[in-house]
DNA sequence: GAGCACTGC
């Protein structure tokens, strides 16, 4: 391979100050070998930059009902701010909750604030996430997904048993903390007028956009902390790159031949596919006869990748080595990678677009924002100062958007939508959204909720009971709908197994240089009824060895996203049981199965046209087969599908076989109105 | 004839 050099020109640095946004704090706690005693962490704590601003902090929160805290990298606001809190008796006994984006983060910091504080997890400091909640009654500190802290809203939409509400990484805009900021700000109002003790929130970011949290929560002041990170260099590409996947390996090269070994490089790309092709480029380039390359070790790392490849990566690197990373976005938030001296950023991300007009889930390669820009660099300047090689020009950069937009603008609102009515919150559209979404994607959830036979339309919105049933589970309505329909089909025990693992990622590994071998392992679980049933033959195989992980690896089965899958079976049982559902197994009669599926994805299906192209019938869409499903060599007449998704073609994935008199039964008076419409 | 960013309940 020719490898060329190419120039960069540097023009900023990335200080403690940040430059426009600044990255976030690791919540990955490090890998040390010795456990520091409760002194040491103490003096560590001293160190930290939040501390000296202690007092001055308490006593503004003190005055206010809601804050916002600005703080950067390495702050310690998420650990720190909560104690202090606590030791002043700030929580007048009631619980402060931290909520977070990710569960290893809300569990990590959990660990390390109850080691601070030399209690027991799950005492006076506790988590709690799904499947797992190590907290009690005296939990006094409360580290949480901003998804279980919404679900508990639901329950006890005042917050009662909270003083503090602390939403943590604010600036992630994930589309349960955009629901939360309205939900904890209605509950506060609502605990105000009622003369029930007050509910305090801070706001928790470390973001630009400032002005809209501190508008939003009624002109709350905002404090600023100041940030520990180490320097780095950002260096722009001259030249505008046409192909950013070997623009990366050059500039990769480049840096392994000038630089000092033992130090890593970090590169951002977009999939597994061309991580994988990247990371065989490298290897090949580096074991040249010619050894005119010092070693190199490639590892990959995406969110598909079996744990104990992803672990590679925390090893440390031998001397005399360089360990080079090639990694999706996972590792701008939640992986962080020791020892990253260079980061190579390609400015690319793959990214999941809806269009709430057609319904579409569309995955488009585009360029990052500002704020995910400065989040990679950031992974250069952890421990040391370090250097990011951006391989996009400055006036490529200025052209990126400031922000990501936030995730509720830009997905199905369904299940959204569901929980707000269940909240009581009927008049969704003027729902006090800190962005709202789009009408049109508000109405289209709607559609569908009324579709599913949640909501009715009076002179307004409302829950039917079917909803409120619906609600109970952490699903898309449509899979709880396929849930409670079960009752009618006898086979509640098969759905539960059947929607457990459409819950989770692909349950089929498929390595990169193994695809054939793969593709015969999967043959012996593959149903001609479709995808559905051939996941139910995989659980069921599974089961038949207790899990066994040597049994998966034979067979190509991902380990992990089993073990979730049976999680989720678990607790989707447990409501079930709560609903007093009849568990029942309709045995071989498989097309039951089909039928009960109907009843959820009445609106996704599809007929066969010619030459294996199918039309769906709610659109009539040009739509095909995803090479991934086990109905893609048969091509029958009539098929319902999970979902479409838009990469090269338009893709029906995770089918079943069914019969159109099925489509009919489970939802007539939606064919009626079709068939007129038509 | 041929393929799938990342979270979360």
């Amino acid at each position: 391979m020719l490898i060329v050099a190419f120039l960069f020109r540097e023009t900023r640095m990335m200080s403690t100050k940040g430059v426009l946004g600044s990255p976030k704090p690791a919540k990955r706690v490090k890998l040390t070998s010795v456990e520091p005693t409760r002194d040491e962490l103490l003096e560590e704590r001293k160190k930290l930059p939040i501390f000296p601003a202690k007092g001055k902090l308490l006593q503004n929160v003190q005055q206010v009902s809601t804050a916002i805290i600005i703080g950067e990298t390495g702050c310690g606001k998420t650990t720190q701010i909560p104690q202090f809190l606590y030791k002043a008796g700030m929580h007048r006994n009631h619980t402060i909750a931290i909520t977070q984006p990710r569960r290893v983060a809300a569990i990590s910091i959990a660990e390390r604030v109850s080691k601070e504080m030399g209690t027991e997890l799950g005492q006076t400091v506790g988590y709690c996430v799904r499947f797992e909640d190590v907290s009690c009654q005296a939990t006094k500190i409360r580290f949480m997904t901003d998804g279980m802290l919404l679900r508990e809203s639901t329950l006890d939409p005042l917050l009662k048993r909270y003083s503090f509400v602390i939403l943590d990484e604010a600036h992630e805009r994930t589309v349960h903390t955009d629901v939360l900021f309205g939900v904890v700000k209605g509950a506060q109002k609502r605990r105000r007028a009622k003369g029930l003790p007050q509910l305090k929130i801070l706001v928790m970011s470390a973001t630009m956009d400032v002005d809209q949290f501190s508008q939003y929560f009624d002109c709350a002041p905002v404090f600023y902390l100041e940030g520990r990170q180490y320097p780095i260099q950002v260096k722009y590409s001259v030249q505008s790159q046409s192909d950013y996947l070997f623009s990366a390996l050059v500039a990769v090269m480049q840096i392994h031949q000038e630089a000092p070994l033992g130090q890593d490089i970090l590169v951002f790309l977009t999939g597994q596919e061309e991580i994988e092709s990247a990371v065989h480029t490298l290897r090949d380039i580096v074991k040249d006869v010619t050894k005119q390359y010092a070693p190199m070790i490639v590892c990959p790392m995406y969110a598909a990748l079996p744990t104990g490849q992803q672990m590679r990566i925390f090893q440390p690197t031998p001397g005399g080595v360089r360990k080079v990373i090639v990694a999706t976005n996972i590792a701008e938030t939640s992986v962080t990678i020791p020892n990253i001296k260079f980061v190579v950023d390609t400015g690319m991300v793959k990214a999941k677009i809806f269009n709430p007009n057609s319904g579409l889930d569309m995955l488009k390669v585009c360029w990052v924002s500002k704020s995910q820009a400065w989040q990679r660099t950031g992974r250069a300047g952890r421990e040391a100062p370090g250097t990011c090689y951006r391989l996009y020009t400055e006036e490529e950069f200025e052209q990126f958007s400031t922000n990501t937009i936030p995730e509720i603008q830009r997905c199905n609102l369904s299940s959204v939508i569901l929980q707000l009515l269940a909240l009581g919150i009927s008049d969704i559209v003027h729902f006090d959204f800190m962005d709202k979404p789009r009408p049109e994607a508000i109405l289209a959830a709607l559609d569908q909720l009324v579709l599913l036979g949640a909501v009715e339309k009076q002179e307004k919105v409302q829950l039917t009971l079917l909803g409120r049933q619906l609600a109970a589970f952490p699903l898309d309505p449509r899979l709880s709908r396929v849930l409670l329909g079960a009752k009618e089909f006898d086979c509640l025990e098969e759905m539960l197994t059947v929607v457990s693992l459409l819950s989770v990622e692909s349950v089929f590994h498929t390595p990169y240089n193994k695809r054939d071998t793969a593709h015969a392992a999967r043959q012996k679980f593959i149903s001609s009824e479709g995808d559905h049933l051939t996941l139910l033959n995989v659980y069921r195989a599974y089961k038949g060895v207790k899990g066994d992980k040597q049994w998966c690896q034979e067979n190509f089965i991902n380990a992990r996203n089993m073990q979730t899958a049976s999680q989720i079976r678990k607790q989707l049982r447990e409501i079930c049981v709560h609903l007093q559902l009849p568990f029942k197994s309709c045995g071989q009669n498989t097309g039951v199965i089909r039928k009960c599926l109907c009843h959820g994805f009445f609106t996704n299906a599809a007929e066969l046209q010619h030459e294996g192209v199918y039309k769906t019938v709610a659109s009539k869409k040009t739509v095909v087969i995803h090479p991934s499903s086990s109905l893609f060599m048969r091509k029958p007449g009539c098929v319902i599908y999970n979902e479409l998704v838009q990469t090269s073609k338009c893709y029906m994935r995770n089918l079943s076989v069914v019969d159109p008199q099925w489509l009919y039964e489970a939802a007539p008076t939606y064919f009626k109105r079709k068939k007129t419409a038509n």
